[in-house]
DNA sequence: CTCTACTTGATGTACGTTAGTCAGAAATGA
DNA sequence: TCATTTCTGACTAACGTACATCAAGTAGAG
């Protein structure tokens, strides 16, 4: 009553173990009505091969390279952490993890590493996308020589890709417009707009879906155009400094990427009262004491240590062709009061 | 190069294969200090057993079984239908999936599935757990007999399960007050709450949650005693419309269990104005539309998909005694507003 | 110092698949 | 019908671990 074996399909098709195996691994010298015979046979058991057998037979190790942004942001951090972490777990899995860092928002510096890993001859990439042209060229010549490729966070054109594991980040941006207008209640003023830069995709969704939101459901309340902070924490500050000065009416503010510090820094030198609502993302140290003191009103954040191990399911699923559950790259967002901390 | 097995283990401590293997496994008579030997060894060498040679090798077929409560409750049925699902995938990892499917808030009942679950010499259960005396007897009558048990969804007190994988429900009850008090605003009066059963550990922790959020930061806010509607439509439509004709002055509602239908047929037949902010539990088809129509302003929700990957993944761990990750078990909570209904 | 009782080693088989060799059978062409 | 090519079958040795058995070793109790 346990599952048939290739034994099984020999029996059954009246046929040598090595015929099985030959049909099995696609080698050549078997009559195509015999094949027919074993694959009827195949499919007459429900034979699934056992991939653990297999591959223990065959000493197969997955290489798996991720290719993730370098810099001081917290978030891209906590995901070289991460990183550590599942290569261990994953080493009893036969999977090998290779990590090598790249300056962010530099599409240059991205397909260079994508072009490094396809020479050292990986089995599949795992990278934090940026939108740009050379980027998808390198992609394109990784997926050509059989190299699996996943995006993670922050996703490319879907063409190029295989399969995008992140949030859903229009659905991020109206989550964050639906909470910080209801915050503002009734009032009317302005809604600030903190980014790091229209060249990552995630941050591009989630501004399309806030300013949707925005307009039609809270049209009292006026949007300025984002600023674009490069995810750090200085530059935040200044520009947002600079913004509050000009605008008095500010009851708002949605920061959709890093660079958190610099944010608090602005309102706490600011100092407005009332204090303006303020919406953020990714919990780290910084936006955990603000929630907690009160200056943050919210923050989305997106499971990193769920993410990674849903890339690394889901490009082992790839590289083995095995069908993907749709369901596996979808992560939710998550949103933090100072009422749920963990 | 390649990554160390017991025999690169044997050689390096210095004692045979069988040794190694009896330490690997946990068999007896092996004195302390090779013990000690042994596991500096794989410690210096970096061993991790391989998990697909291991599993071949014993050809084992892990038998878990699930019991969760049965009746017309969405949720619930949602669950029964994602079991189908995983059974199927479950195959391939060597483990067989079976239901049982037992009347709700009904400890009786249940421990009497958890004696039939022991019989059928099962390797491990999952279970929806309702609190009383008879189930924490029957869980520890299992675990003596060697039997894994993993609560899901509601807990058992933490002392009688291995494991428990689901939200954290006081958060979630801090969540849903942080919401509908911010929701609230300035306005004052009271707040109706909606319960399945206070015999069910979930349904306590999330009221637990939702009121010292409530005490602590929105003291203005009155709260109404809870309602119990046994998650089903008819009661709670009949006892909430009750609690609206008494009190004119609600304004906002929480509903920590099931039974939402009744939940908006209340609110349909009272039709007060300003209409009371409401968050609930549980994306369902008529929660979904109530938050699309304006009804319902927040809804919390648990993946149950997820969860049920969860406790697979930590069950397999068990019976397996391989470490568990804390985080493995710790599912978040999804927060639905109209603008991110997926 | 002997006699158990406990430790350790040696060895073999199994799990399901991959991958190779080699001999023999069947099909093909002339 | 023979020689040649193309298929097929029977074997075997891995892969890394689990698990059982038996023999031999060593320690501690008396």
């Amino acid at each position: 009553m346990s599952r048939p074996t290739v034994h099984d399909v020999a029996r059954v098709a009246k046929v040598s173990l090595s015929t099985v195996d030959r049909v099995l691994n696609g080698r050549d010298g078997v009559r195509a009505t015999t094949q027919e015979r074993v694959r009827a046979a195949m499919k007459q058991l429900g034979y699934e091969r056992d991939l653990m057998a297999a591959n223990l037979s065959r000493k197969r190790i997955y290489d798996i390279h991720f290719v993730i942004p370098d810099g001081p942001n917290s978030f891209m951090r906590n995901l070289a952490a991460e990183l550590e972490t599942h290569a261990r777990i994953a080493l009893r899995d036969r999977t090998e993890i290779t990590v090598s860092l790249v300056p962010p928002f530099d599409g240059r510096a991205l397909a260079a590493a994508l072009r490094r890993a396809k020479e050292a001859g990986v089995d599949g990439v795992v990278m934090v996308a940026t939108e740009s042209a050379e980027v998808r060229q390198a992609v394109s010549e990784l997926r050509a020589a059989g190299i699996q490729v996943v995006t993670l966070i922050s996703d490319l054109s879907a063409s190029a890709r295989a399969h995008f594991v992140g949030i859903d980040n229009v659905s991020a941006g109206r989550t964050a417009a639906g909470l910080l207008g209801r915050f503002c209640a009734d009032r009317r003023g302005r809604i600030a707009i903190v980014a790091g830069s229209m060249l990552v995709r995630d941050h591009v969704e989630r501004r399309l879906g806030f300013e949707q939101v925005m307009h039609a459901e809270f049209p009292d309340l006026d949007l300025l155009p984002p600023i674009e902070g490069g995810d750090e924490a200085a530059r935040v500050e200044a520009l947002l400094s600079d913004v509050l000065r000009k605008h008095d009416d500010i009851i708002g503010i949605y920061s959709l990427g890093g660079g958190n510090r610099g944010l608090r820094g602005a309102l706490d030198r600011a100092g407005a009262v009332p204090r303006p609502m303020v919406v953020v993302h990714e919990l780290t140290d910084q936006s955990r004491v603000a929630l907690q003191d009160g200056v943050f009103d919210a923050v989305l954040q997106q499971d990193i240590h769920r993410e990674v191990a849903s890339a690394l399911v889901i490009i082992r699923s790839l590289i083995e062709a095995v069908p993907i559950d749709a369901r596996t790259g979808l992560v939710h967002i998550e949103i933090f009061l100072r009422d749920n901390l963990r």
